[in-house]
DNA sequence: GCAATCACGGAAATCCATTTCCATTTCTGT
DNA sequence: ACAGAAATGGAAATGGATTTCCGTGATTGC
């Protein structure tokens, strides 16, 4: 019969007198590793490292364990932290595509807004794709983030919306927090660019330059985001008593260029309020292969602001919208939320800035005139 | 006297008849639950689940399980995994600025990639400061994430190196993995672009438009990235039997900008070669600036193709650098090393293609002269 | 002087999936 | 028919920190 015999970690090796780690280390020093070499016991070893912890440890014993604890160099193990706590301490943002500026400015603020509150952030870059967005959220869910932050808009398909509820409903369950960064069907706490707001900036800029065949170009009816620049647009255009001028396309430089070549041959507008910096970037470079010059025969004025346009030529006249603010109030925004102190009202809208640049100019072009 | 009272967690409901989640869940089913509603023991449970086990289970048992694991929709505890199996399915990416569109793309490459194969990505966007990158590496170290891929070189301070390499030492302890994808003075496995063949390649091109004064203008000394276009640069130069010109700036537009100022009072060269796409941004910029047309007075060309700039007037002269595939290569590798078969060198130089476009030109202006 | 509090520390339960070690059966081969 | 192997399932240990519940001694209150 074989006695049972009880098993026991070997412990720690102490870092030996010369100040080497001996060869013998093998694992990485645990909690009860501390406790054993301050000389206490596994609860109050615990109790004196966690800094807001309501039970109450004397002065000389936390300072015995810290004092183990960093001759051991210990690091709590996050896993275990996690598993008893219920909580990582890991943030997600899902963006339609990282590449793209816009989003990669708000990642750039989201990232660092996380970080030094002690939060690592999962960057998950749908490519515009349903499917792949659903798969990510899936993931996330699994993964028991403490928040997700939704960037882009919601996309349009059978199941998504559907399917996103539910992971929502799963994500809240656990005890996440959700954030989104655009407008979106789901009724989700909120921080949103004021887009409509800044739609109508611009068009009215336009129109003070003289313009009156303004058309726009805008992305797809589908993304809330085009609909409240086109929705801001008609507000100005209507105020302004101009008839409203509306072409779709693709959120890409590639739609933005055919859109602009369909536009040239019906309406002949002097001036074209495209409702992203990428579709504008694609009416600069269509307009530019037309022998259209911007500003002198047509103005052109984007959205959004993303860096590197500004030493384009012409330099783009554009709506600043704080991108990567807005990807640090979504984190603040959660972490809030998370604290069980989100008081604020659930949709927060961010002022933009009207950014005049090169490419709008008065109609009839003052610099040729000049 | 108390006697003590065995506490059993309540059992999760089972969903009602009707469809619905009844009124009382309150907590997510775990595997004991789905071992109960199975009437098999966890050990049962839990084999079943797991596709790769190598304990026999016999398919009715399997699918007992399944089937009570679909009923209550279970999902494992990834917290809990982690802490057994000692490993999360997490890999970070650190870039010294994830909105720089080099770094973005190669991001892209790698959270597709990541995703895949089940695992998030972390991203760590530094703003090239030596501090914050080590903190975000201390922090993923006591996340203990699977792997880091290291998209940037290794910054120059005078903690850094120390720093950095007691982290990896750590990594390596827990059997993290580790990838660069910049040249770096630590030797780590590394998938790199060929800097040297790319900027030897694009120097000829300028060579063979008939320009013997071409200037380079590079970034930062440090940077070992700068140092091997420079060497490509020099490489091509000196077979042309020509004189080398560099000038040093920041990795930025502004830095570009000033360099090419400088260059412009001395040398006057009739092409520039410029370390990255971001410093050809300058140097187009500040060229306009000073009236001087690209290419028919200077040539400039480029190196990443980053996107975005073919659609800029002139469209840019550059070197592919295959970012997104970098990325992916990077975390192919990382699970390679983790699975334990990287059997591969450990520097994998990834080839970059030239990309004539507008901004180079023949000496004299070819252009005008037709 | 006696009860009620407070300050402090510890044993054991808890979080939940995985894995080791063992105990049955049920085949094999001879 | 019987030793040995394979198939199958279970009890319990494991991973490591947090937290609940309790016990002791010291202090305060009246």
């Amino acid at each position: 019969m074989k006695l049972p015999v009880p098993r026991q970690r070997p412990p720690v090796p102490v870092r030996s007198a010369n100040g080497r780690s001996p060869a013998t280390v093998r694992r990485l020093p645990i909690l009860s590793d501390v406790a054993r070499q301050a000389e206490v016991s596994l609860t109050t070893a615990s109790r004196a490292l966690d800094p807001d912890s309501d039970h109450p440890v004397s002065e000389r014993t936390r300072a015995r364990v810290v004092a183990a604890a960093t001759r051991l160099s210990y690091r709590p193990n996050p896993m275990a932290r996690a598993l008893r706590t219920r909580r990582v301490p890991t943030i997600a943002i899902v963006v339609h595509d990282v590449s793209d500026p816009y989003f990669a400015e708000i990642v750039r603020g989201a990232t660092a807004a996380a970080s030094v509150r002690g939060f690592l952030t999962v960057v998950c870059s749908s490519d515009r794709d349903p499917a792949t967005e659903l798969r990510y959220v899936e993931m996330l869910c699994e993964s028991r983030v403490s928040g997700v932050i939704f960037a882009g808009g919601g996309l349009e398909e059978a199941h998504y919306h559907r399917s996103m509820s539910g992971y929502a409903r799963s994500i809240a369950h656990y005890g996440g927090a959700i954030v989104a960064l655009a407008p979106r069907s789901e009724r989700w706490p909120a921080e949103l660019p004021d887009n409509q707001g800044g739609a109508r900036m611009v068009t009215e800029h336009l129109v003070s330059l003289g313009h009156s065949r303004i058309a726009m170009i805008s992305g797809p009816a589908t993304l809330r985001t085009s609909r409240e620049r086109e929705l801001g647009y008609a507000q100005a255009m209507k105020a302004a008593g101009l008839e409203t001028s509306i072409v779709r396309a693709d959120f890409t430089v590639g739609g933005a260029a055919k859109a602009i070549a369909r536009l040239l041959r019906s309406d002949s507008p002097t001036a074209v309020f495209a409702a992203s910096d990428t579709m504008a970037l694609g009416a600069l470079s269509e307009l530019r292969r037309s022998g259209i010059d911007v500003p002198d025969d047509v103005s052109v004025a984007g959205f959004d602001d993303i860096p590197g346009l500004e030493f384009m030529h012409p330099a783009l006249t554009t709506v600043r919208v704080p991108m990567a603010e807005l990807g640090a109030a979504g984190v603040a925004r959660l972490l809030r939320q998370l604290d069980g102190k989100d008081t604020a009202t659930r949709t927060q809208i961010h002022p933009v800035q009207l950014v005049v640049r090169e490419s709008t100019g008065r109609l009839g072009g003052a610099r040729g005139a000049v």
